[in-house]
RNA sequence: GGGCGAUUAGCUCAGGGGGAGAGCACCUGCCUUACAAGCAGGGGGUCGCAAGUUCAAAUCUUGCAUCGCCCA
């Protein structure tokens, strides 16, 4: 392969699309028994809407779930990570409402049955977007297996589900308080009513007793409901109202008559600790209702308009019906005040409307027997939280957990399974029901309303294996290994298929749940549509890569913490990427004679055993990191070591070798840097795939795909913390020779000479073995002495036992110098009070550990020496003012 | 009201009982035959406040403050 015509600058426009159709067409993302490992690896993908667009919060859910999978599929588990859409009923049909509003049409006008094949139709046509959306971001899920929460396969469970849990009789039908959302035009369950803090008001209203003798007064902040008040409550050991409890008052407005009672519920010392109770809108007084065998009256009415049941008020916005509710108390002198009030009011988690409870006719899971096999898995561990403060989320709502209300007044979605006879009124629940079997009669009619979204998506782990069927997948790959997903959705989704999966499957369908956070705008504000402040991970895509993105996504970020979007990050990461591409040019642009195997130790010099040994440990630290989806830190991990050590150091120290070298040395060089370079590469490939490939695919290599290579295994033959510390030593002085040179204004350019004077034998024969190193990296001449031999004009360094010498006759400005190293005096004489007092101290010789005291002694003598070296050289320079 | 998280360099964030780190920004010098999306050198922080535990606290404990999120 001819390598000359390598670009400067990596092109990720030119790559990205390519390589992923090759390894999709190539079936790469399909399960592949290796042999390496008996066990399956599989995820299921959180299935994102059909209706939606790749955010950045997909982009971030899916590139963790595909560093893990392609990490686990590297090391020889059989993986598989399940693609698929949701159905998302609200969303969905709303955007075919929108639609068809531009048509100047409504559903109505469609039907029930039109609609859904419009909607179906929709679907078709966009669906797919945010799957090919997933495709450019490199997600490596087995595209052959793809689930949508309406398919065949899908619905069939939904249906044994239900069914299963009705005739246990953990389905029910009963009138309940419920959330309506008014705009949306159906009932939302308990989490998706969004609870906003408001500014807002609490009136105290006058309600006369019945019998003239005076009035209790109330407080509310929704005088509008009033009107559907049944009692009045205070609390049974409040001593003010205790002599008016079984009186009767006269309801406001309405005149309508209705007792006091005593309730625990109510709170003594909010508002007057007298509460009205609305059953028919508000969930606690609902309760209370209940409790005091209440009547309900329903006063508002779906589209948020007051009913008959409110008298002159009826046909008024319930807003509108507050103002002129106000007016009318005022008028009659019963409106006591007003204070103001913060509160939370509930609003549809879609709309943003504010929901209005009502008791309405719904389906409802008894949650109770479900929750508590779900409690005791996450108890016991047999499904952890990363991190592990999640935990306490989770447990905490299934402890609390209500019934869950699971009908929708919508079209698009799961038909609830239940007929009614039409002729004996009987309740037929089946798949297909053929006849009533209580009358025999035809006549069945299906319940209109669907079934909640997440009903179908907390089956998702095992309806997208097949299930109900015992199918082939399902038997190997459930339950899944992780779920990952954002913390928004531990309610909603996690909960529930956690109790789902031990339902059904009789196992819990993960065995860690990877909780991550939100992708924030640069301003730490939630990116949302309404804001505008969305950044499109498409055009990312486009203008960086999805490798900068993905690098970007996780680098930036701690488990389970949100993380800022920055395009400053996202450039540092398309630069990482272009700093990888140009090192891999380096190395391949130098291998001409390349033979593998050169390499074998006793050929290695000292930067080569260096440069092996580091590797090792960012191998070992990199898989340690996945292992503890600690995924940004494996990712720092490798971005340092390949800038810092192969590119800032390895490569300077091989230049010498493969431009000038014997043909001996120059294979050793180039089998290193190529072991090294690929290592690295397969390490780096789960978080940027594609350049990875790219260049593994132009160096020697084995095998068809990096997606397959071996992940780099442990060779602690390797680790040689001898050559570690030497290079150290080397880079140190390195480092005080450029320094040295900066501060003297010596030019680049120009090779200058350097003179290391070293006391200790073994480092002056280090020194001397490996001095060629410096020279290099530094431009200079060096001469290493073993005896004070000083020159005089020069500059002058400490590092390590060691005095560096720059002779600069004519550079030095002696006033300069000499104040300079008086600094750097003073700095070490601070440093060597501290370590001297510390080691004074004889608590802490005693009790600290062998090492660090050992550690601090070591510290001691260099710093005197360090001290001793500097004012010895002030002599000197002093001696020549 | 309860819970969780954050508070570290100008900005964004890692780290997590023994010498304060990165990227960006800033200053100086370099278009050195992998890379100017780069190289070399440099400046910059009583790690939110207070108390406690410890030989040793940015790190552990408690309290407080500010900000954010979740639940009621």
């Amino acid at each position: 392969m001819s390598h000359s015509n390598i670009p400067k600058t990596y092109d990720p426009r030119k790559v990205e699309e390519r390589l992923y159709r090759y390894w999709e067409s190539a079936g790469f993302f399909r399960p592949v028994a290796t042999g390496r490992k008996q066990e399956p690896y599989s995820i299921v993908m959180p299935p994102p809407n059909v209706t939606g667009e790749l955010h950045m919060g997909h982009a971030l859910n899916n590139t963790l779930q595909d560093i893990l999978i392609r990490w686990r599929r590297m090391q020889g588990f059989e993986t598989l990570w399940v693609p698929g859409t949701d159905h998302a009923g609200i969303a969905t049909q709303a955007r075919v409402e929108e639609q068809l509003a531009r048509e100047n049409l409504t559903k109505y006008d469609l039907g029930r049955d039109r609609f859904l094949a419009r909607v179906w139709e929709w679907k078709q046509q966009y669906g797919n977007r945010i799957t090919v959306q997933l495709r450019r971001l490199g997600a490596s899920c087995d595209w052959s297996r793809e689930r949508f929460t309406m398919d065949e396969g899908c619905s069939t469970a939904v249906r044994e589900v239900f069914l299963r849990l009705y005739e246990e009789g953990l389905i029910y039908r009963g009138d309940y308080i419920v959330n309506w959302c008014p705009h949306c035009g159906t009932v939302i369950s308990d989490i998706e009513v969004e609870h906003e803090e408001i500014p807002s008001h609490l009136y105290y209203v006058k309600y006369p007793l019945r019998d003239d003798t005076g009035s209790i007064t109330i407080a509310t902040t929704r005088p509008e409901t009033m009107l559907g008040d049944t009692a009045v409550a205070v609390h049974p050991r409040d001593e003010r109202y205790r002599h008016l409890v079984g009186r009767m008052v006269v309801l406001p407005l309405l005149g309508r008559e209705i007792p006091i009672i005593s309730d625990e519920y109510v709170d003594p010392e909010f508002g007057t600790g007298a509460l009205k109770i609305t059953p028919a809108h508000d969930p606690n007084d609902f309760e209370i209702g209940q409790r005091h065998g209440l009547p309900r009256v329903q006063v508002i009415d779906t589209q948020g308009r007051m009913t008959a049941a409110a008298g002159r008020y009826q046909g008024l916005d319930r807003w509108e019906c507050r103002q002129q509710v106000l007016a009318d108390l005022k008028r009659q002198g019963l409106l006591a005040r007003i204070e103001d009030l913060e509160h939370a009011v509930g609003h549809c988690y879609r709309c943003q409307t504010v929901v209005e409870p009502m008791v309405s006719k719904q389906w409802f899971v008894r949650m109770k027997p479900l929750a508590a096999p779900a409690i005791e898995a996450v108890r016991d561990g047999r499904i952890q939280f990363v991190p592990e403060r999640f935990t306490k989320i989770y447990l905490n709502w299934l402890e609390n957990i209500r019934d869950w209300c699971i009908s929708r007044q919508l079209w698009w979605g799961h038909r609830i399974p239940v007929w009614y006879c039409q002729d004996c009124g009987e309740t037929v629940a089946a798949a297909v029901p053929v006849a009533c079997p209580a009358c025999a009669g035809r006549k069945l009619e299906q319940d209109p309303d669907v079934l909640d979204t997440w009903f179908s998506s907390a089956l998702w782990p095992f309806s997208t294996l097949g299930w109900p069927e015992k199918t082939p997948d399902l038997e190997r790959f459930y339950p899944t290994l992780v779920l990952v997903t954002g913390r928004d959705i531990i309610f909603f989704w996690v909960a529930r298929m956690i109790f789902s999966g031990l339902k059904f499957m009789g196992r819990e369908p993960f065995r860690k749940v990877f909780i991550h956070g939100l992708v924030l705008d640069a301003l730490g504000r939630k990116m949302s549509k309404s804001l505008g402040n969305g950044v499109d991970p498409i055009e990312v895509i486009e203008q960086y890569g999805a490798d900068s993105l993905r690098f970007m996504l996780t680098t930036g970020n701690t488990p389970g913490n949100d993380l800022r979007f920055h395009f400053e990050k996202l450039e540092g990461a398309r630069n990482f990427a272009n700093k990888l591409w140009n090192a891999s040019r380096f190395v391949l642009l130098n291998l001409n004679g390349y033979r593998p195997g050169a390499a074998v130790p006793e050929n290695l010099e000292l930067a080569d055993r260096w440069i092996l040994s580091r590797f090792e440990d960012v191998r070992e630290r990199t898989t340690a990191g996945l292992e503890k989806f600690e995924l940004g830190e494996a990712a720092r991990t490798l971005y340092e070591f390949i800038w810092d050590e192969f590119c800032d150091w390895y490569i300077e120290l091989v230049k010498p070798r493969l431009y000038q070298g014997a043909p001996a040395a120059r294979a050793v060089a180039q089998d290193v840097l190529v072991q090294v370079l690929r290592g690295t590469l397969e390490l780096l490939h789960p978080f940027m795939p594609f350049i990875t490939e790219e260049i593994w695919q132009r160096l020697p290599h084995q095998g068809e795909t990096i997606m397959y290579a071996p992940w780099p295994a442990p060779r602690p033959e390797r680790r040689d913390r001898r050559a570690e510390a030497e290079m150290e030593y080397l880079i140190e002085a390195t480092r005080a020779v450029r320094h040295l040179r900066s501060e003297m204004n010596v030019p680049p350019q120009r090779r200058a000479e350097a003179i290391l004077v070293v006391l200790d034998d073994g480092l002056r024969a280090l020194a001397e073995r490996s001095g060629s190193y410096i020279e290099n990296l530094a431009n200079v001449d060096l001469k290493v002495l073993g005896t004070l031999e000083r020159p005089e004009l020069a500059a002058h360094a400490v590092v390590r036992g060691t005095e560096i010498y720059l002779p600069l006759a004519g550079l030095i400005d002696i006033d300069r110098e000499t104040e300079r190293l008086a600094r750097e005096l003073a700095q070490v004489e601070k440093d060597l009070s501290r370590v001297e007092a510390k080691l004074a101290n004889p608590d802490f010789t005693a009790k600290a550990p062998a090492e660090v005291v050992e550690k601090e002694r070591g510290k001691r003598a260099e710093l005197s020496e360090k001290r001793k070296a500097l004012t010895a050289r002030l002599a000197v320079l002093r001696g020549k003012e």
